[in-house]
DNA sequence: ATGTTATTCAACCTTTTGGTTGAGGGTATG
DNA sequence: CATACCCTCAACCAAAAGGTTGAATAACAT
């Protein structure tokens, strides 16, 4: 059920996943908005959200002509898991999480909308 | 000096590289050493190696004629941040972790042996 | 000096990855 | 109906990843 390592991490190595999935972390957003602020097609971050998908980070629901995705942030437990068993951090500084969001986040809360319902 | 997320996830993406990683989580192990479980060869092992150390995962310093590789946990750190901030996990279950070990490594405590000093 | 062990380098090969474009299938909307 | 919008598929491409082998380098042993 959950996904194999391999693919998890894989999924985490390219940073247009990781500014993704943050973005979904704001909100559920249908594949077109998830497309915007990127400068590549859009059929390439169509690829990028079904890597996602196999790798079990989100779900993709359609409803009507949209397809949403949602985070599915219980994937990250077994790689966050096995990471820890390598060496014991202190309780989590979020702090520290935020810092990551600004670096990698490249389009400041540009333009991009999604529609309501 | 801590590498970007990008080449710690990808380096952490391959079955292989878990292996050694876990392998070191042990005792600190000399190329050949590490090699032996595997059926690749040293060659294909010393990409690896150097894959991981470019990722920051270990370090290797060279004493007389063998390399030694260390676990360099502290570059887990960065990740670890990364990935909690997506959820928030129950501290880690350390049992799960050894789940995790068992059900990767292929070699049973195996014929490898490391020389002493 | 010669040989043996430890490790990497270089060249090569195949498969995977991350991107492109153009066509096409659903689903609204005028 | 016709048209526009949302998304994926298929074919293609270049570059990177993961492996091989054989030669090269470095350090110890005889």
């Amino acid at each position: 059920m959950t996904a194999p390592l391999d693919s998890i991490f894989a999924a985490l190595a390219d940073p247009t996943r990781r500014t993704i999935l943050a973005m979904l972390l704001e909100d559920d957003m249908a594949v077109t908005d998830v497309a915007e602020p990127f400068e590549m097609s859009l059929a390439a971050i169509s690829k990028h959200l079904s890597v996602l998908e196999r790798a079990g980070l989100i779900a993709q629901e359609k409803r009507g002509r949209l397809k949403w995705c949602k985070l599915e942030p219980a994937a990250l437990k077994a790689p966050s898991v096995w990471m820890q068993g390598f060496g014991q951090f202190d309780p989590v500084n979020l702090d520290d999480f935020e810092r990551f969001l600004a670096a990698e986040i490249k389009f400041q809360s540009s333009d991009a909308e999604q529609e309501g319902s």
